[in-house]
DNA sequence: TATTAGCACTCTATCGAAATGAGTGCTAAC
DNA sequence: GTTAGCACTCATTTCGATAGAGTGCTAATA
């Protein structure tokens, strides 16, 4: 009994067997696949097959007397080596249309939106991070007898506000100077160029007003890196009533809370955005999702960069056995159609 | 045959159908009840009653050996006059913690997670809306060759951004007395009264900058009555999978989407907020909801007011098997920390 | 030696009949 | 006016039989 070895004809039946699945959702069988592919081979000739791949460990059987389906390494084979050559297909994918927006928390909803409608996933999409984007002015602004408004502007024109209280009234002519101050110290730079020193360096200048010039620079610190606020914006969660290994009580259950709470997608962001040798489209597949609640799910994630720095993560959530082709195209065309959209808006 | 009358007796017996149909969401049948209550009546007359009941339209028959379900009138005319007496029992309801946050929308947010997980129903909240309110003032600043920041700040201390592209590149002067001529015209009123005739003579008054005074205030004008992006938050639309008669497919799944989309759920707010006579808690039942897909649904609301003319909505969706007297008291109690929360802020 | 036909076997899904049981409506007695 | 009792209805559950899909194994075949 020959160690079972993946030779070039096993390959193929598994990529009928996951084609097949991943149209039907339906364990395949034998019979099937020896009509289903070119191979003109007997069903039993298959079966003897199927057998080695389930040894292998790519597919496995529901129960005794079912088909098999992929299991997560069948799945990670496909997305790995056999999907490559079918990619030319995928770019002749009919273009999804964005629009322009003004701003750009609509453009990504609509980003999602798209997404998700065009997909039957559900989709996500992070508002981009703009940690090391720089700051492009500081308008300092009295609104009140004891109250502070920070305008803070970023390169890309992402635009924050913070309010806070302070307890000396200040003159016109006062929040005037912070204002010079603080743009001519911290105009340009990003976030990390910030150094303790220069800090320090600006409370001194400020004299008594040291206190609302470390306020200030908190509150710019908070603005821009508060990952707290990591805007996430979702779609098409209902899809997921689409695939019955998804849409029951429990586990849709947990989906919808996850994507209504949106707290646990940071972590795939976080895992997108960690790795950052790799630019390009991710697959996870099962258990390999960072999110505990979407073990029966898979994700395929993309990372967009607008100008320098500014990264954010769109992601496509489905069954296993979603049509990974489709998803990793409309992944990229919406990628390359936001990074667009906001070079024109430059 | 004598017309039928809605005597003391077929109140309380409806009242008990009621009562317990809200418990276990299973028709509730004659012997049950002719324990429940303490009226000492034989099954066989609860169900002579019942028959009334049900000819007068407030209980209904899923099919004909099963136990009563309260009809929609049923549920009205509970609501209405049965449940008043029980409202004391409601403010002993423990105390939900709202934490002072910063952020207003961090704030409501975290108002509807407490909802939701305190009745276990789906809550909803509306940030508030502005209209009617006094611009406190609004700072024009240039953030590049061609395009302006204006940033709003309304009464209330809400502040709004927006951006505009102007073609005419403009001096650091001219914009300084562009503030200056925004300011004193427009500060201290709402948008209401901004007239045509206003507009008019500042743009006269700005002269070669009339185009921009126009945009401006459109800008303005945009940024406060815009109730396009009229912002929802909202939590616990898992909760509708603990209700089997709104957990099914099709149901769910159109429930989903409209908490997720949130365009549908600016219906219950323009409905609330509409009708400005009541000022408090309106209760929706089956078909009275003004959402298309809660026809299953009741939908408790209730305005809450921050200021003058800051007004908001936050509603509870559940089963119409609703705990109506746990929804409003829950309901109450957070648009009264929300007051609260608002008044300590100032 | 690799492939295939054939067959026994397994397990799920489906279908229908029967049993169950909750609940009603009606009638007659109290 | 109230109640006991009974026949009846109808959804739900249960159970067994059946069908069908698919496998694994063996023996025949090329």
């Amino acid at each position: 009994m020959g160690q079972a070895v993946l030779d070039e004809r096993k390959m193929k039946i598994l990529q009928a067997i996951i084609r097949n699945y991943l149209e039907t959702g339906e364990p395949v069988g034998s019979r099937t696949i020896s009509k289903y592919t070119d191979l003109n081979l007997s069903s039993a000739t298959i079966r003897n097959e199927m057998a080695d791949l389930e040894e292998l460990g790519y597919i496995l059987q529901p129960h005794t007397s079912a088909g098999r389906i992929p299991s997560d390494k069948g799945y990670r084979l496909y997305v790995d080596h056999m999907m490559a050559d079918k990619e030319r297909e995928v770019n002749e994918m009919k273009e999804m249309l964005l629009e322009k927006e003004e701003k750009m928390e609509r453009l990504l909803q609509q980003a999602a939106r798209v997404l998700a409608t065009n997909t039957n996933y559900a989709a996500m999409i992070s508002a981009p991070q703009i940690v090391g984007n720089k700051l492009k002015f500081i308008q300092l602004t009295k609104v009140d007898a004891g109250q502070l408004l920070a305008v803070i502007v970023v390169e890309g024109n992402v635009i924050k506000n913070e309010m806070f209280s302070v307890e000396e009234e200040l003159s016109d002519e006062t929040v005037l100077k912070l204002n010079i101050l603080l743009n001519t110290q911290l105009g340009g730079l990003s976030v990390n160029e910030i150094s303790l020193g220069m800090i320090s360096a600006m409370k001194q200048q400020a004299g008594i007003h040291s206190g609302i010039v470390g306020d200030v620079i908190d509150a710019v610190a908070g603005a821009i890196t508060s990952d707290e606020d990591l805007e996430i914006y979702t779609s098409g969660a209902n899809n997921i009533f689409r695939y019955p290994e998804l849409a029951d009580q429990k586990r849709a259950s947990e989906l919808i809370t996850t994507f209504e709470e949106k707290q646990e997608l940071t972590q795939i962001v976080q895992e997108t955005l960690s790795d950052d040798e790799n630019t390009g489209i991710k697959v996870y597949i099962g258990d390999e999702t960072p999110v505990q609640h979407m073990r029966d799910c898979s994700v395929v994630t993309a990372t967009y960069e607008l100008g320098e720095g500014m990264k954010g993560t769109i992601g496509i959530i489905g069954p296993k056995r979603m049509d990974y082709e489709k998803a990793v195209g409309s992944l990229k065309t919406v990628m390359t159609q936001l990074e667009e959209i906001y070079k024109k808006k430059q």
